[in-house]
DNA sequence: AATGAATGAGTCTTCATTCAT
DNA sequence: GATGAATGAAGACTCATTCAT
C-alpha cells in the first residue's frame, strides 16, 4: 500500500476513534507509520484528507450496492437498497458522521455533490429501467428523484442510528414505514 | 439582552463566519462584548453552546412554520411546508451546517432528536388531521412519517443550497419533483 | 519593571548571546520569567521586538552623549563624540550587530531612520551652534552633515570593533585619522 | 555554468527576494534547478554560501569602479566614485543588506574585512597618487582614510536607499553635501 | 457577577539533512 | 556525482482555561 493510501486509512481510523477536532496529525502519522513531515508531502492540512475519506466511503457503499441490490423486480431492489444503506450507515456511523462533520469544517463542502455522483447515477439508472418496465410511475424525473430518495433513506438511517438509542423493534417499524413511503412516492404501489 | 443570550448570538455569528474549528472563545467574547472569563460563567466549553444554538434554529423554524403554514387544505400546507423549510435552509445555511457540524463534534449528538421534537410533533399533528379528513392515506403512521418527511425535505434543501452552486431554474424543478414525490408518498394524489 | 520591559531586556540578552536566528521565543521568556503566551501579548513575532531593542540602544547612546560631550569648544566636542561612539560600539558590539542584523531580517528597516532621529537632531544642533560661533565652515548643511558624520563615525567604529581583531595601537591611529578627516570635512581645521 | 555557480546565483536571488531567514534550501535548489541533496555537495549549510555571495558583490563593485572611475583629476574621480557606490547600492540594495545580515548571522563576520580588501587597496592607491600630484593633503594616511571614506560613502548611500523612502531631490542634495564633505576632509578644496 | 491579564500545554508546520537508488 | 523522497527534531504560535482583583 502506498503512503497516500496509508495516510487515508490511518486518518479514517483516527478520526473515527477520537473525532476530527481531537485528532492530531501526530495521531495519524503514528498509525500510518510514517514521519510527521511525510504527511505534508501528500496533504497540505489536517482537513484536506477529508474528500479522500468521503470517496472511500462512497466507494464502499457502491461496492455494497452492486453486491446486494440484485433482484429483478424493482420492489425487491428497493428493499435491498434500503437495507444496504441502513446496514452501511449502522456499521460505519463514525465514518458517516466524520465525513459530514469534516466536510462542513473544511472548505470542501461543494465536493460532496461530486463524491455522490456515482451513487446518484446508479440509482437514476435503476429508476429509469423501472419506469420502462412500468414498475414505477412514468411521470417522475429519474435524476431528481434519485437525489431525493438517497436523501430520504440516508436521513432516516441517520435519525435511527446516529441520533437515537437504537431499539431494533423501533428500527424495523420505521424501516417498514419508510419503504411504504417510498413505494407510494414512486407510484410503485399496486 | 442578558449575557447568556449575548453569548449564544455571538457564537452563532462567529461560528457562521469562521467555522466551528477556527472560531475561538476569544472571537465569541469579543463579539458578545464581555470578558474572556465571563464565558465560563455560562458555558463550560466551546462546544457546549451548540445545543442552545440548535434550539434557536428550531425555534426560528417553528415560528416560521406557524406563520406560513396556514392553508386549510393539506395539499397547500405541504407546499407551504416545503417552501418554509427551503427558505429557512437557504437563508440560514451556515447555521444549519454549523449545528450539524458542531453537534457531531460534540458529545451532544443524541440531543438532536430532542431538539427536533417540537418540529416532529407539529408535523405529526398535521398528518393526523389530514388522515382524518381523508386527504392522505390512512395507512401511514404519523410519527414515523413526520420524521421521514422532515428528513426528505431537509436533505433535499441541503443538496440544493449547501452542496450546489444555486441555479434557480434547477431549484424550482427539483422542488416540484419533491412535492410530487411527497404527495405520492402520502397517498395524497387524487 | 513591567512585562514589556522585561521582554525587551531578556531579548537583548538572549539575542546577544546566541544570535538572532538561534534564539527562540522560549529562550526569551525563560529569561524574562514569564509564560510563553505572555510574549505574544506584547509582541506579535520574534523579530518585532527589534525596533524596541534598537530604541534602547539609541537611548543609551543619547544618555552617554549628553553625559560626555560637554566641552565648550566644538573641536573638543568632536573628540568627545568620537570617543563616545567608539566606546559605546565597543562595549555593545553584540547589540549593535544584532540590531542591524535583526532589523535587516525584519520588515522594520524603514524604522531605522526614525529611531536615529534624536541622534541626528542632537548632532545637527551642535553643528548649527558651531557654525554660528564660526568654528566650522558656514557652507555646510547641518542636517545632512549630521547624518553623514554619524555614518562615518559608526562605520569606522564597526570596521574597528566588529570586523577586526582589535589592536589598540591600530585603533588609536585610525581614530586620529578619523578626527583629522572630520575636522577637515567640517572646515574646522585652523 | 557549473553547479556551484548556479547555487550562488540562485541563493542571491532567493535571499534578495525573501530575506535570509525566510529563504530555505529548498527555495535555492528549485531556482538552481538541482536536487535537494546536491546543495550539500557544495556547501555544508545555508549560511555558508554567504562569503561567496559577498565576494560576488565586491567583484561586481570592483568591475564598476574600474569601468567608471577613469577621470584624470582626483576631484572628478571622487564624483565618479560616489556615483558608482550610490548606483551600486541603489541597484543592489537587497544584496547589500543581505550580505550584511547574512554575515552577521553567520560566524563569518571577520571575513568582511578580507572581502573588502581589494576595494580598500584600490582606493588607497588612488589616494596615494592624488597625494603625489598634490591634489589632496599630504598629511593623510591612505590606507586608514580609504577605509573611512568607503564607510562614509556606503553609510550615506544606505541611509538614502535602504532606510528612506527615496526622493530624488533629497538624494541629490545629500550627495552634493557628501561630496563637499569629502572634498574638505581630503583637503582637496581649493 | 464580572473582568482580562496571564498561563503553558499542546499543535501544526517547517526545513535542514540524510541516504538508498 | 546526482537525485529527491523521506525524515523527525525543533520552534513558532494558539487558545482554552484560570484566578487575583
Amino acid at each position: 500500500m502506498d503512503k497516500r493510501e496509508r495516510i487515508i486509512t490511518a486518518a479514517i481510523e483516527a478520526f473515527s476513534e477520537k473525532g476530527v477536532e481531537k485528532t492530531t496529525i501526530s495521531d495519524i502519522v503514528k498509525r500510518a507509520n510514517i514521519a510527521q513531515g511525510t504527511y505534508y508531502l501528500y496533504f497540505p492540512s489536517k482537513l484536506s484528507v477529508m474528500p479522500d475519506i468521503a470517496a472511500v466511503f462512497v466507494d464502499h457503499l457502491m461496492v455494497e450496492l452492486n453486491k446486494n441490490v440484485t433482484a429483478s423486480s424493482f420492489k425487491k431492489q428497493l428493499h435491498e437498497l434500503v437495507d444496504t444503506v441502513f446496514y452501511t450507515t449502522e456499521h460505519h456511523k463514525n465514518l458517516a458522521v466524520l465525513i459530514y462533520s469534516g466536510l462542513t469544517q473544511s472548505e470542501h463542502l461543494q465536493q460532496w455533490e461530486t463524491i455522490y455522483t456515482p451513487l446518484y447515477d446508479w440509482l437514476s439508472n435503476r429508476l429509469e429501467q423501472a419506469k420502462q418496465t412500468g414498475e414505477i410511475r412514468n411521470s417522475l424525473r429519474s435524476d431528481s428523484t434519485a437525489r431525493i430518495m438517497i436523501g430520504t433513506i440516508e436521513s432516516t438511517a441517520e435519525q435511527l442510528f446516529l441520533y437515537n438509542q437504537e431499539d431494533s423493534g423501533y428500527v424495523n417499524e420505521h424501516k417498514q414505514e419508510l419503504i411504504i413511503f417510498l413505494t407510494n412516492a414512486l407510484g410503485a404501489s399496486d
